[in-house]
DNA sequence: TTGTAAGCGTTATCAA
DNA sequence: TTGATAACGCTTACAA
């Protein structure tokens, strides 16, 4: 079963493969009665022209993306980015195996080195022009709003340190706690440990937890409902990430929202600028906001 | 800024197009010092060969999938569908508009109609090859199960009647209780409403509720545990789709799991079929499952 | 081992 | 209004 052409088209229809083309693009004049025949043997051969050979042809684009993880915040930045660049037809194709990349490659993620060779890297800084996300100012909002409220002993709960936001959280909680003069603070790496049972290893209960992600907001929840402690009377609860699960919770997670779709259009438009040949930045730092729930004051 | 092309590569070298392209697939043999000096005139012009050129040269394959919503569920599917494919290097686009659609699309969803002519579909039937899921087997084994622990009266709570989904659901729904013979159930149809509301609009507190989709469940929960009703042992919650969050709620959420990965895998064989020219079924009818949880008994 | 040249399916230019 | 034909960048016989 060979693959229908332009030219059996133009065969069948007794035409020359320009006017197929013709009808194709709908371009062009094309007498209605040939017009008319054309597009008949296109439905009865169920002729579908070559995609590869048109985005050849118009030298169209397309970007590879990898993801470190299939998760919902990676997901939301690829739809934004196939939305803005979807646009500009260019077609945004998310690959799992890195081994078979195109030319122009976007990591989403916070575990990749630099044997990738991306030509941009969302959620980490590598040699490419990196996006990455002020995580400083917002946490540091949020401790001093808590600090206002009268919470003065706080705990950040973090999965490890062999991530990007991981650190990068890591120093910003230390800066502010160094920065507030906040002296009871408590810290537990989770390395892979259920922070469920983590969150019962707390020495002190403190006024607020900060979590380094949502899920490990979620478990220490579950560990303080378990044990009747009230959220967030005795506790304040804040996740990162704002996962779509934080809202039906009870309590609702409070949460630090990030990496978004909002995100994927802005790198589809300097991924546009990129491709133009224009200068931009090389690295690139954008917000963070709370989103504030039932589960902090 | 023009593009570097093979072309380029060649005359900077001093060698013939073959030459560079032998050299980019590592096919024939190349005399060792050529070879790094084109290696050389690659890696000094970032060269990076049309991924376009190269597709179409090869006649190579790409399939467009649409979701009719950007969901976690289609998502995993999309996955699912990207890794299998993708081992025959065919590349899965996910597209957001729907104008522009090349040779082979899929379409995964539940609110799609004829019009969009997809040469597969996911979750629904359309007149194209459609792999659908078997809302009946299980629905009815997880009523029998409830039935055998003594609970007798049901409610399904229904998202409306708008999509293939959970119009099936009903009917599996209704038949069941039929075929059981069972007199005490209740329907309500959300269309939109707060599932937290419907939930407090029930007439009687009925022993399991089925839900059509997890977010009603949870939903449903959040207004029980406001009321002080005990899940499960007043009422048994089930949910439909086994979203992520389930495993994070208190108590964790009994669900149906179904469009997952594993579909994604099995819909990139049969397209890998038909795109070979095979026959497949025009229907295909995957099996869904109970993740059993703490929200039923 | 290297280079020449044909061809992949389409679009666009130009002449008829 | 139509049809020949060149061109897009790359791979691959085939010839040198």
């Amino acid at each position: 079963m060979k693959k229908v052409t332009i030219k059996d088209i133009a065969n069948i229809a007794g035409v020359s493969i320009s006017t197929v083309s013709r009808v194709l693009n709908g371009k062009g004049n094309v007498d209605p009665q040939l017009k008319e025949r054309v597009l008949q043997v296109i439905k009865d051969t169920n002729f579908q022209p070559s995609s590869f050979a048109r985005s050849f042809r118009k030298s169209s684009m397309q970007i590879d993306v990898v993801l470190s993880k299939w998760e919902e915040h990676y997901l939301r930045v690829l739809r934004g980015l196939t939305e803005s660049l979807g646009e500009q037809q260019i077609s945004v194709i998310p690959k799992t195996n890195l081994n078979n990349l195109g030319d122009f490659v976007v990591a989403i993620g916070e575990d990749f080195d630099d044997k990738l060779n991306a030509s941009m890297t969302i959620g980490q800084e590598l040699s490419s022009c990196s996006v990455v996300f002020d995580h400083f100012s917002t946490l540091n909002l949020i401790v001093s709003e808590l600090l206002s409220k009268g919470i003065d002993s706080f705990a950040f709960l973090c999965e490890g340190l062999s991530n990007y936001r991981a650190c990068k959280l890591y120093g910003a909680f230390m800066k502010i706690m160094f920065h507030h003069k906040i002296e009871s603070y408590e810290i537990k790496m989770l390395n892979s440990k259920d922070p469920y049972d983590v969150a019962k290893e707390l020495s002190i209960l403190p006024g607020a937890i900060l979590c380094s992600k949502d899920e490990i907001a979620a478990g220490v929840m579950k560990a303080f409902k378990d044990e009747g402690i009230k959220i967030p009377q005795q506790v304040s609860i804040i996740g990162y990430g704002n996962f779509s699960c934080g809202s039906l919770l009870g309590p609702s997670l409070s949460s630090v929202e990030y990496m978004n779709e909002e995100t994927g259009r802005i790198c589809g438009q300097y991924i546009l600028k990129m491709i133009n040949g224009e200068e931009i930045p090389k690295k690139i730092v954008l917000s963070t906001r709370l989103v504030k729930r039932e589960s902090s004051l």
